[in-house]
DNA sequence: TCTGGGGTCCTAGGACCC
DNA sequence: TCTGGGGTCCTAGGACCC
């Protein structure tokens, strides 16, 4: 039987943000999606004091700041860079590892049970070694399934079976998780959202326990093959396994919302252009190329008394490309088509699609350039930019003042990622 | 003034094939 | 009155996740 471990960081971004600042230790912080729009992340005093996940940041702003609210725009190369490290440590955990999103990893467990006493003791070194040598708080849950590990991080994080942030359903009595899972709520589990939460609802499945005690065969019917699977999943039959090697991409997108409205193709161009750059670099990390290319802009669908119009246009492309120079090009020239004056714009994004191995490229019969000495190129690039830091070397397309591109206003220093940024230690 | 970004998977329906 | 059977491929839309 296998054995999955979730390990969850807490308030992720929040905690990352406090990590390197002391001052913060108590401070009710919320960290900022994108353009300082919403809150996406909160320490566990900005939760206790009531800021709800999502709202727009302008909105609450003033009331969350009189009581002591502080905001930061979001610093991903930070988060990045210390998610990494967490992985880091769990992979001294396990052999086997799934990096599920940048706070969330799964570990096979499998065998450990014999040789640990028990695997809620593991679960706790776990824990403690992130907290002693990241200085973060995790939380760790266990279970025969994926989708039972992930429910046993949710009791772990609520304290509802868990002591102290660890929760294992491998030594839990059927009796128990049935009295447990009838006090969890259906939209917790795994794969229920919402929508299909509400669906539930209207079936008389309001519990865990009552889904997993559903007629499979009358779900799948009235749902799909996914929930089925969900269900048997709760019942501790594994049906999702351990991904360990992270599967490409099959699309790469790359959007923005601007920090003022747009009117000027010009400036469209330049927001295109750079969107291209980041999605072509990530492209080529990959070893991949695209066969078509989608842009899309839009005006601000929240003002209702502006006039509004979006479109998106995909263009398949003759012969599949990872050059920057080409792909821009090509979105420029749907730019152009879609491109209508007299809307204010506030956000632009263009995706790669079709995407295959540089392996398997089918080279075109017309083709004349030397396709060796155009990678070189972009090799180039992506090396300089990868020592020097992004947009060292950039296209001129992108701009050089750049004054559409997203409102950072509370960043935090590069604490692990720049130079200069470093924290200082004032010694005495 | 101000409302994020980046992905995956499944299903239904239409077009097409023999 | 009555109109086959068995497929594949593609796309759009909807759901989910973080």
């Amino acid at each position: 039987m296998p054995i999955f471990a979730l390990v969850d960081c807490n308030n992720f971004y929040a905690s990352c943000e406090k990590l390197f600042d002391p001052t913060l230790r108590a401070t009710p912080l919320v960290v900022l999606s994108n353009n300082d729009g919403c809150v996406v992340a909160r320490s566990a005093e900005a939760k206790a004091l009531g800021i709800p996940m999502g709202a727009p940041w302008f909105q609450i702003r003033e009331g969350a700041e009189r009581r002591g609210v502080v905001a930061y725009s979001s610093n991903y190369s930070l988060y990045a860079d210390i998610s990494n490290r967490v992985v880091q440590v769990l992979s001294g955990f396990s052999p086997n590892v799934e990096v599920y999103s940048i706070d969330e990893s799964f570990l096979r467990l499998d065998g450990f049970a014999g040789v640990e006493r028990d695997l809620a003791a593991y679960g706790q070194r776990i824990r403690q070694r992130v907290a002693d040598w990241l200085g973060l708080a995790v939380c760790v849950g266990i279970g025969p399934t994926k989708t039972l590990s992930k429910l046993a991080n949710h009791c772990a994080k609520k304290n509802l079976a868990g002591i102290d942030g660890v929760c294992d359903f491998t030594t839990t009595s059927e009796t128990a998780l049935a009295q447990l899972f009838s006090t969890i709520e259906v939209g917790e589990v795994w794969g229920v959202g919402r929508k299909i939460a509400r669906r539930l609802e209207e079936m008389g499945i309001h519990t865990v326990e009552q889904l997993r005690t559903a007629d499979a065969d009358l779900i799948r019917r009235r749902f799909s093959v996914v929930l089925e699977r969900t269900i048997r999943e709760l019942r501790g039959l594994s049906c999702l396994e351990l991904e360990e090697v992270a599967p490409d991409k099959q699309q790469i997108m790359s959007s923005r919302s601007f920090s003022r409205l747009l009117t000027e193709r010009a400036d469209l161009e330049e927001a295109v252009a750079s969107y291209m750059a980041s999605a072509a670099e990530k492209l080529r990390r990959q070893g991949c190329l695209a066969g078509a290319v989608q842009v899309y802009i839009r005006t601000n669908v929240f003002k209702a008394d502006v006039p509004q119009y979006q479109q998106a246009v995909t263009l398949p492309l003759s012969a599949p490309t990872d050059d920057t120079r080409v792909l821009t090009r090509w979105a420029f020239r749907i730019l152009k088509r879609i491109y209508r004056p007299g809307y204010a714009y506030h956000k632009a994004g263009i995706m790669l699609l079709d995407l295959v191995p540089l392996g398997q490229r089918q080279p075109s019969l017309f083709e004349t350039e030397d396709g060796n000495r155009l990678r070189a190129l972009m090799q180039v690039l992506d090396e300089i930019n990868g020592r020097y830091g992004r947009r060292t070397l950039q296209f001129a397309s992108e701009g050089i003042t750049r004054t559409w591109t997203m409102r950072r206003d509370r960043l935090s220093p590069g604490y692990t990622t720049r130079w200069e940024e470093l924290p200082k230690v004032l010694a005495r």
